[in-house]
DNA sequence: TGTAGAATAATTATATTATTAAATGTTTTA
DNA sequence: TAAAACATTTAATAATATAATTATTCTACA
């Protein structure tokens, strides 16, 4: 391929390249439903790979829906309706290109329903380990909160995200667990929501206690309702910013 | 390609028929986490197809979850925890060949939480037109079962699918939405739950006026619980079959 | 003369094969 | 024990042949 933009030669493969510039015109409109890409050979050839790379970055789009192919006729774009919208690519994509407001409301609503089900859910299946595990987990977090001058964001964020993936997998549902982390782990890497302010992750604090003490006490109900109120909380910083 | 197995000639491209298999191979344990496929020679060869066939299935694979690859070591089954278990396929591959009551409880729990929350947004967000659209359905749906003679399963269920996916669609939030008909069209693909017994559906038709009658007359609430009704009404069944 | 339907031609994806390059684990050697 | 050579395997390219689909042209018939 000579000379190219992605010089490859390090971490991602080639395919993924193609994948993410394909994938990121559709999501941006520059092609719409309907539309016909450019033939193969014109594409191959526009981005610098061989064909072979190309065709595989397009049976990767057609998995996420973004496409569909058929001989003399091209790719052709498929409507929104067709996406995997639960794609983590296409996720990130959205996160991304898309409206903010809206898109991020529909997404903290996923979270809130998800994730408080979820804490419900463990609060009723967890083991006596993982409810020690999850303990372990938040008196970590109290403890990098506690100490101001040795806060550090990503820190506090990679503890954060631990302790809801395992009140997720605490809920015994692997896929109620997984639609969770997909959308947690896509707002995160698109740097969305989540802010990186002592402050506000002090005051989402007592939030994440009433879970824990919720699922200790085996009490579903009140595990449930102080994860919506964590939620609710969330939703409230992302609309005053 | 010669003489193969696939016979494709119709319909599905051949890299689908390969996806299928090797994924069904991993679902089914014949390959286990950690474990190293065969050589991308040795599988092109066992499975009859070349060896770019065999890499485009592996790069839909990689997409999913199931494996990752790496020269010189090979394409590596990853553990379940990176599988996408809301991909379409994998979906299905697992209701066809894992434990079905653990599964189908989780599966089912997931669609009464997210449908139940379509229902209420459905009844805060949906627009006229889209009620009488929900409405409309629901009248074809209720014709059906009236006349016991021209009752056909398929029809009845491809009206019970568009009943419940504009339902979805008119709580506005296009994820919800998704992650409702993927996993409903997935269970229906797979054949499982769903009983073909009239008198099973006409059992459920009062759970889908009610969940209508919350719809129409805005009441959140009301459409909310109807719908959660309905699920326990299908799990009922599901239990004892 | 007009039109339905069959043959055909053009286009494009599908699939195969061969070859080279890059990455990485293993073995050997200093 | 470190580093260099080696072998293996995927990554990527390229050239070519095949199959499927659709638009067009042609033909037969009304």
């Amino acid at each position: 391929m000579g000379d190219n933009m992605h010089t490859n030669t390090y971490h991602r493969k080639l395919y993924q390249y193609i994948v993410d510039e394909i994938g990121q015109r559709i999501i941006r409109g520059e092609y719409r439903a309907e539309d016909v890409l450019p033939t193969e050979d014109q594409l191959s050839a526009e981005l610098r790979v061989s064909r072979g790379v190309l065709r595989e970055a397009i049976k990767v789009l057609t998995q996420k829906g973004l496409i569909q192919t058929r001989p003399r006729v091209g790719s052709q774009v498929l409507p929104r309706e067709n996406w995997n919208l639960f794609d983590p690519d296409v996720l990130v994509w959205r996160l991304q290109i898309e409206d903010k407001t809206t898109f991020l409301k529909n997404v903290t609503e996923v979270r809130r329903l998800i994730e408080s089900e979820a804490a419900r859910q463990a609060a009723r299946r967890a083991t006596k380990s993982e409810v020690a595990d999850i303990k372990e987990t938040l008196s970590q977090m109290q403890k990098i909160l506690s100490d101001g001058n040795r806060y550090v964001y990503e820190d506090y964020l990679a503890m954060d995200i631990l302790f809801h993936s395992k009140i997720l997998k605490a809920s015994h549902n692997d896929l109620l667990s997984q639609i969770g982390s997909t959308v947690r782990n896509a707002v995160h890497k698109a740097r969305e929501s989540d802010t990186a302010e002592i402050g506000v992750q002090k005051e989402s604090l007592p939030f994440h206690m009433a879970i824990v003490d919720g699922i200790y006490h085996k009490d579903p109900e009140a595990a449930y309702k102080a994860s919506q109120e964590m939620f609710d909380n969330v939703w409230h910083h992302l609309i005053h910013k």
